[in-house]
DNA sequence: AACCGCTTGTGAACGTAAGAACAAAGTCGA
DNA sequence: TCGACTTTGTTCTTACGTTCACAAGCGGTT
């Protein structure tokens, strides 16, 4: 009956074990040493059996009647999200929000490194941004060859974003992130993750249209 | 067993009718009217079947042998979602990313009405943005409560999230939309969404990872 | 009207994830 | 050294989500 494989670690945990480090880097700056699951679930606001779940998928790591050493497991963490070396990244399209992005300390702080920015507008080309400037589209391939860019980030306009993706792609790129509200193709090895701020309103906002209704009431509003 | 009620709608269905909604909205400007599961979803990027048992939780829309009419389904999705009504919101936080938020057109053009962008740092209030002004923090409870807001989105630092968060639902917001990497705590009524990039990042650096051991072999690298 | 081809809507099988509960394994005090 | 106590790691159950596969239903054609 579909054993794990050791190491194969749960999509959702995955997801769940960056917020984890987050916290966990928290408390090593408060000087805590050891945490308990249910402390620890408690601020990353989980359930504590899921927290102790998806932390054994990195092995044994706690100490039982006592908890965890809050160093020990953050580079554990860390380690299992292959965190321990700095990853190298090219953000393409730097507009409005291009430019909130590449002004960001954090990503920094958590080990990717910003190789490139790259948009198509002239006007820009040249511009500073973050002890940098803004390259033209064209010499992509080139940085992101040279470097070994691992990740690309993609804010541009929908329309360009397949294309872009598929240069990105071209070069070598094997995970994107996409902030463009457009779906996009690509082979098996690459991964894409897509943030849609809009589809989160949209989210949102059918919440409050059940909300308003009434909580599970079976009432049809004017049918007819 | 757990039969579901008529218009109890999974959650992963309500995130993936967003992105319908938005590939139904370019089919109807490309004047296309009818489409057929197969070809809707593979524009969406998913399953057809899937698409399809998403579709029936709204009730039975397309037609056998033929397909769905695009205009009537945008319709029947927009209404489930609850944007029939423009929805009200507020921005907190007008920082780097607040800014890129609020120049960001989608979200009006998909019924979203920003009635406010508050801050609290003195230098920044009176400036204009997205024709209107920031303002200032202090007149957050009243422009929410004059305006019935029901969606707040936070882009403050993370240590005054949660504060934010506070007088966002004590003033009567029932949605909160979290750009500030913290966990949020709120009543059982309010619904929280957190965009966290920096751990999107760390998702994508963990397939990376993955991917740079070989897909699925067991060969664990200089242990020792 | 009867048939045919096509696409929907759904029931059943499968897979993934969450939560409750508890045995195992450690610490600490006597 | 022993026993009481605490917290982990894991097993088992239940819930949720995805995919397959096909009967049901519709439009067009003869
Ligand atoms: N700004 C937001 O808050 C927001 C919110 C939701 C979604 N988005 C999405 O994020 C993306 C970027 O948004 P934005 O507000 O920054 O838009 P923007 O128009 O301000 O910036 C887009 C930038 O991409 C550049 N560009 C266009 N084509 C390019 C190409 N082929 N190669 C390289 N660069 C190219 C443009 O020159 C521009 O500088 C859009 O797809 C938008 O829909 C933005
Ligand atoms: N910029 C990005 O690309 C990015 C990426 C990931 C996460 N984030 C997160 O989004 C949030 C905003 O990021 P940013 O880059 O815009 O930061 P920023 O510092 O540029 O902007 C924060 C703004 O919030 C305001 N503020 C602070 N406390 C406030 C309060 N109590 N009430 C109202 N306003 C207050 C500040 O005056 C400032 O204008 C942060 O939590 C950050 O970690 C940003």
């Amino acid at each position: 009956m579909s054993e794990r494989r050791p190491g194969e670690i749960p999509e959702a945990t995955v997801a769940r074990l960056a917020v984890y480090l987050r916290v966990l880097t928290g408390l090593v700056d408060a000087s805590t040493v050891i945490v308990s699951s249910e402390e620890l679930a408690a601020i990353a606001g989980v359930n504590s059996a899921k927290l102790r779940k998806d932390l054994s998928y990195l092995g044994s790591i706690g100490t039982r009647g006592v908890g965890y050493d809050v160093t020990l497991l953050r580079e554990k963490i860390a380690s299992s999200l292959g965190l321990t070396q700095r990853r190298t990244c090219v953000l393409v399209g730097v507009g409005n929000l291009g430019h909130a992005l590449a002004g960001y300390p954090g990503f920094s702080s958590r080990g990717f490194t910003f190789v490139g920015y790259f948009d198509v507008d002239p006007g820009r080309v040249g511009d500073p941004i973050a002890d940098s400037k803004i390259s033209d589209i064209s010499e992509l391939e080139s940085v992101v060859e040279a470097n070994g860019v691992s990740i690309g980030v993609i804010a541009t306009p929908a329309e360009a974003a397949q294309t872009v993706c598929d240069r990105l792609v071209d070069a070598g790129v094997t995970s994107i992130l996409n902030f463009a509200p457009s779906v996009l193709a690509v082979p098996d090895n690459v991964d894409v993750r897509k943030v849609d701020l809009a589809a989160e309103l949209q989210i949102l906002s059918f919440h409050e249209h059940r909300k308003s209704r009434g909580p599970g009431d079976g009432l049809v509003e004017s049918v007819g």
